[in-house]
DNA sequence: TATAAATGAAACCGAAAGGTTTCGTATTAT
DNA sequence: ATAATACGAAACCTTTCGGTTTCATTTATA
């Protein structure tokens, strides 16, 4: 399928949070915009490298880019991190009480 | 690198939850235990490609599987959900309040 | 103006992902 | 005992992923 085109947003954040480049990358931005080459000097890659991740990070919304001249500044954009959150908030029910056990030993006498 | 080898928990987690049927399937077994039978008949695809799924969950450990002769129930083990939860949750400072704004600014200042 | 810097873009590569079909094997039901 | 059920496992295929090297382009600076 065409994973970008696709318009569920859960999909391309879920998508960019899958490698691990990619969330350091966020949390570096966490701290400030930076430039492909001062983000490339942490990782031991490329800089090619760095700026497909950071393609598939703008993809999914989770940065924006702010061209400055010849820089290009990515910027965290936090929104669609909060979607995600939000997603992983439908299980809480599951681990802030004890109900799911009790639901498993109950549906497991329904079957 | 071996994903399935290195011991980041959240490696596990956020590369299980990168595609859209896992997410689906994890939906599913919120209301109950079920077998890869009656998992693959709520997909358009082939019950071993469910169970490939089922076994990125399991190496996850988003899900248990409790064997019962010869069914094979899938059970969601939701405690690596809320690690994923927590993971996001370092990013909360930058939705909740104005103060990243405000940050972006003032390191632009500093640059 | 010449040069250095910052980056995009393309071509390419091996490995992993996501699917299929086919076959084998326990376990349950008739 | 036989047949149906519920699986796992293997082989195979195509596409995506994550990386590389090379080259072109735009912008800043000596």
């Amino acid at each position: 399928m065409d994973a970008q085109t696709t318009h569920d947003p859960t999909q391309g954040v879920f998508r960019a949070l899958a490698d691990p480049t990619r969330r350091a990358i966020l949390q570096q931005l966490a701290q400030g915009p930076r430039g492909v080459n001062a983000l490339a000097q942490g990782f031991e890659m490329t800089r090619p490298a760095v700026a497909k991740h950071l393609k598939i990070l703008e993809e999914g919304r989770l940065i924006t880019v702010e061209q400055r001249g010849r820089e290009r500044l990515n910027h965290l954009q936090p929104e669609m991190l909060a979607v995600a959150q939000r997603w992983l908030g439908f299980f809480e029910a599951f681990w802030d009480d004890k109900l799911a056990d009790l639901k498993r030993e109950v549906e497991r006498d329904d079957d």
